[in-house]
DNA sequence: TTACAATTGTTAACACATTCACATAGTGCT
DNA sequence: AGCACTATGTGAATGTGTTAACAATTGTAA
């Protein structure tokens, strides 16, 4: 019956935030899984692995569905291939890099080549020495071209890895060029238009939260 | 009257996770604030910088004592102090930096200077390329010394950007050396003892989460 | 074919987080 | 000094996320 299918269809908007930040690492792990040999596993098994509760795990699948088998557990061909779809694995994305600096540099050189539907095909500094070369196959261009190279590459998606000072004046140029997501690695909270989606990794905050805790409470949660 | 300070000794207990993770943004922003020559701000101000609705912010001050005045607003060096004194911002903890490669190279050359009372004092790796030299001022030690080091130079927190093939072995290991706490980039979720803080940062999954909201909605909330 | 064992999918309870809305109290102007 | 204004601190409402618990369902083995 087609009720199932309309639920994955029409699923999209109402996952909630949490189980979508989880669905990349469920995807990852099947990878290995499958690319191990096992063909079938349990919420509990998979719990183990990912480290998330096994009623989350099983909560989170059924928004998408009944994706599994009662007293058997999951498929894990089945699965992998059910989250690839979600997550658009077969359709690499496009990704500007502004900003070769140190940070960029780590990126560009990873580029997120296996596991990932996302590679970075332009890069943009100012710096003249680095400008107009190829980096890891990547070409370097003037943050002149910005505008022009998003556009005819119809790159949507930039990451942010310029000195603070600098990031609002580039997030406002990667806005009005058309850019709908931003994975910001700057320690600034940037003002964009609300169409488009700031992902703030701030490397900073993650160290000094880790500290925190540690001072604070030694021994609890997460 | 000493109410407030007990307040401040007792507090670390039950502030809330999601307020805590805000503190080193609402610290960073204070420090800008008071270097720009600002001497107060509103909590609706403060919700313009940072990103939080305002009444996000007063709960989480309210979660310290009463840190501001009615009809006033806060006073920012008294409020940046006081989240400096929390945030233990006088007392410069030593880290360890396992796996000098792309993307821990890039970690050294920034090490946290300003705005972070954390530092790299070590790092380790086993390519002898980079064994026994010295980077942006961090001696690179073998593996062999990882022990050793951390014991000797009394490190508390380790970076962990190691290939993901060694990092489960490499998280024992800072596990069974003492280490308290873990800032894992490697896409493994680690098996650690109960009493080690793992904070992931997965570069790979902010990323594909971006791509996958992008696809999915094409405007919504963050 | 039946019975048993396993494990899902989901309801309901709980836990945590955000936001509204406003009484309260202190500011600052006249 | 008095008053109008401002912005806090917080109770209550709402929203979001996690987990326990178990009936329903399927695989598997005798
Ligand atoms: N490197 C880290 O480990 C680290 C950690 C936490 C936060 N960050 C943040 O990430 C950002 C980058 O850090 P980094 O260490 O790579 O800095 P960096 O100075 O090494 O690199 C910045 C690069 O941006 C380029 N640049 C300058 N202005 C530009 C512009 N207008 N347009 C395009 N490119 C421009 C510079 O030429 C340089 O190559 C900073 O905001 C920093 O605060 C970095
Ligand atoms: N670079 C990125 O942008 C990026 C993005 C996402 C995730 N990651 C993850 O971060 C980790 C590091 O990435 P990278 O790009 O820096 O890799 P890399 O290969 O450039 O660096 C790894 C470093 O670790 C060293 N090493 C190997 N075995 C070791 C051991 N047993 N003990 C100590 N050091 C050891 C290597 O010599 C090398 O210097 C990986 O797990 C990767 O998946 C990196």
């Amino acid at each position: 019956m087609s009720e199932e299918k309309e639920n994955m269809q029409t699923a999209g908007k109402d996952i909630p935030r949490a189980t979508a930040r989880r669905l990349p690492i469920y995807y990852r792990y099947l990878k290995i899984l499958l690319d191990s040999g096992v063909t079938r596993i349990s919420s509990n098994e998979l719990s183990k692995a990912v480290k998330f509760d096994a009623a989350t795990i099983r909560r989170d699948f059924s928004y998408f569905g009944a994706l599994g088998k009662r007293g058997y557990g999951y498929d894990v061909k089945e699965l992998m291939e059910f989250f690839g779809d979600i997550l658009n694995q077969d359709n690499l994305a496009s990704v500007a890099l502004i900003g070769v600096g140190n940070l960029g540099q780590a990126l560009l050189n990873f580029n997120f080549h296996q596991s990932s539907n996302a590679r970075i095909s332009a890069a943009f500094d100012v710096n003249p020495e680095i400008v107009n070369t190829i980096q890891s196959g990547v070409p370097i261009y003037s943050t002149d071209d910005l505008e022009k190279q998003i556009q005819d590459q119809r790159i949507e998606v930039a990451i942010l890895t310029v000195p603070a000072e600098v990031a609002q004046q580039t997030a406002k140029r990667l806005a009005n060029a058309g850019i709908q997501g931003i994975l910001n690695f700057t320690p600034l909270r940037l003002d964009v238009p609300k169409e488009v989606r700031v992902q703030n990794v701030d490397l900073t905050n993650e160290l000094q939260i880790l500290l925190y805790f540690i001072n604070n409470f030694e021994k609890d949660e997460n």
